[in-house]
DNA sequence: ACCTCAGATGAATCGTGAA
DNA sequence: CTTCACGATTCATCTGAGG
């Protein structure tokens, strides 16, 4: 008789993790943790900004061009390799469902990108941080730096994901949220400071625009992990917003602070974390209930929105025209020769001499129902 | 004896693809062309969109993709060696002080970036346009992809370039030109129409964005080469803008229209295309000549801008403080205990009981030497 | 000449769940 | 697996017709 198969247990428990800071390499912490624990992932990781002063000896003559290139390559070669391994563990820590937000600049984020496409990562967007107020270009050899880009990815090209589509447009003033985001850098009392007056972290990202991506890619009570934790911007914002965190960070003097600074956060009272459900997450209302309550008798003489066409209800729920029968969606797009239509804000009942649409009708319907 | 060795040459002269739309393969054109004669690329390659199907706006009214043959690729492999191979074609035409600007989208930046790198160009920007007026996002599923990516690029990590501080800082109403671009999606009478109204070409850019990227990297004359001329923006602007160009294209539809399009062009007269040297274009007037020539005698008392620091101009050009001499620059770091210090605008001299700029005394010298 | 309004359209990786 | 029905979803800009 075989003993039984021991799934070998991860090192380190999600309870040990769960809102709280991690030290240690972020590559072999997120592959120690349980497959699938997290619903989102963001990362800051390093620039590699070592590139520039590889390419000059140290009295300043050229390199060898050969050389140069296989050196070059080389450097970026390992940069590759880093990025590659810490996205597979992201992979490993990420549901099915999960998605990735990493942030970076032109001397990384391309080659980023190439390597989380190379793994089957899916891009949804490529975001613009428009910095409000960036360093200038104290030269005058380039344009000012003025922005920084982040990739929001999903882990599978087939798989759902989660995204706020009500809640930005909320905090667009009705529109559309677009892919460039207006957002001051982080300064002010925001910006955490030692005792010396020195900054604690040398690259802090503002909480603005980690609220942003959390409100547009998480639900409250998420799990949102960041390999890269620094100064623990995420954390700060997931605990504000009501989601969980797991940060991941080998300086141990960044995660002293950054457990300080999270403790201090008040998170936000549940209630105000709710968003205006998508009408497409809402239960599903077939016509026929409405005919079936009677809020529309059988008989009843149905119009569509331009007024040319008619259509009388049936007791199945079905409408007859002229010279078809069908659905209210079916008999909609028929008159109308289109190839799809929405019957319930397509056609309009008459009231008191008014033409209003029957989706008024279902949305009676669903109040009495909940 | 050894033959002479022949140096192979270009079946391509310079003469018969100068300011003209040459057919063909971008890459195997390029490589006929002799090296080193372009001083900028302008490439707006395919995107490798990968659209999976049809997409109708809420009207139901079919949205007009780009779904042509030449934005069809079976992999990103092949994508890539397709990008890696023009790049290097790229690297051919262009001269050692060249540079190149690539746009592009999330679909393919990230590939195009991470290659250019790979093959040694040294990125110098990466810019944004944002547009004025992107197509929504229809479904409500990510954000409105309202942006897309340049690439600016010099050819060596180790060359000059040009860039024209001056020109794109005036563009900017005196304030340093950002990495992020304001400019409309090109339509209107701009856009390229056929007799029976279809689009000349499907993804036709701006001029205003082509004209921003000349201004601010060429010259007067400069040669500019698109490898995937398409219907023909680059070549309008260069035209206009008294640059010459090399436009390669291998659908003939594309490369006729382009042709009728620029020959259509009136150019901007000489006088019009002079953009403001950089200061550190102009010619250099030591301290020392502004005493030489008498703008200011020997002996004159210097104010620095806080009015609490003095010195006195000595005839060969040094100034002299309480403890200490130097030039302008070192005496104004010195008074100040500043690690460095711009003379020409710290020191001040009086006249008529108002304190004045030295640099003031400069301008006037260059005037006169001009 | 000037205003208003309807209609068209742009580099887009654009839905979901039951049967 | 695929197929099918339900039904959710858009902003700035330009053109041209009509008043």
């Amino acid at each position: 008789m075989a003993l039984p198969v021991k799934t070998p247990k991860p090192i380190l428990s999600l309870d040990a993790a769960l809102d709280r800071v991690v030290e240690g390499d972020c590559i072999e912490r997120m592959m120690s943790l349980p497959p699938g624990c997290a619903d989102l992932v963001f990362a800051d990781p390093p620039y590699n900004l070592q590139l520039k002063s590889e390419l000059r000896r140290p009295d300043n003559s050229q390199v060898d061009a050969v050389n140069d290139n296989w050196d070059k390559f080389a450097s970026f070669a390992e940069y590759d390799k880093f990025t590659r391994q810490w996205l597979a563990a992201v992979k490993h820590v990420l549901k099915d469902t999960g998605a990735l937000w990493v942030i970076g600049s032109y001397h990384n984020i391309f080659r980023v990108g190439a390597a989380l496409q190379d793994l089957d990562f899916w891009v949804l967007n490529d975001i613009i941080w428009r910095k409000a107020n960036p360093m200038p270009n104290f030269k005058g050899t380039r344009f000012t730096n003025a922005h920084e880009t982040l990739i929001w990815a999903t882990k599978n090209p087939e798989q759902k994901y989660t995204f706020n589509y009500e809640a930005m447009k909320a905090l667009n003033d009705d529109l559309q949220m677009r892919s460039d985001w207006d957002i001051p850098i982080c300064s002010g009392k925001e910006r955490l400071k030692k005792d010396n007056g020195e900054k604690v972290h040398s690259t802090q990202k503002p909480e603005s625009l980690l609220y942003r991506v959390v409100v547009a890619s998480t639900k409250p009570g998420d799990v949102i992990l960041d390999p890269f934790f620094g100064s623990g911007t995420t954390g700060a914002v997931a605990r504000k917003l009501g989601r969980h965190f797991i940060g991941i960070e080998r300086d141990h003097e960044y995660a002293s602070a950054a457990r300080q600074r999270i403790a201090a956060v008040e998170p936000a009272p549940d209630e105000c974390l709710q968003t205006n459900k998508s009408k497409r997450a809402e239960p599903r209302i077939p016509f026929g209930w409405v005919v079936e309550r009677g809020l529309l008798p059988p008989g009843t003489v149905l119009h569509g929105t331009q007024k040319r066409h008619k259509a009388k209800v049936r007791a199945d729920g079905t409408l007859v025209c002229a010279d078809a029968t069908g659905s209210i969606h079916q008999m909609g797009a028929h008159v109308q020769g289109a190839p799809a239509c929405n019957g319930w804000t397509f056609w309009q009942y008459e009231q008191n001499g008014k033409l209003i649409p029957i989706d008024v009708l279902r949305q009676q319907l669903r109040a009495s129902i909940s």
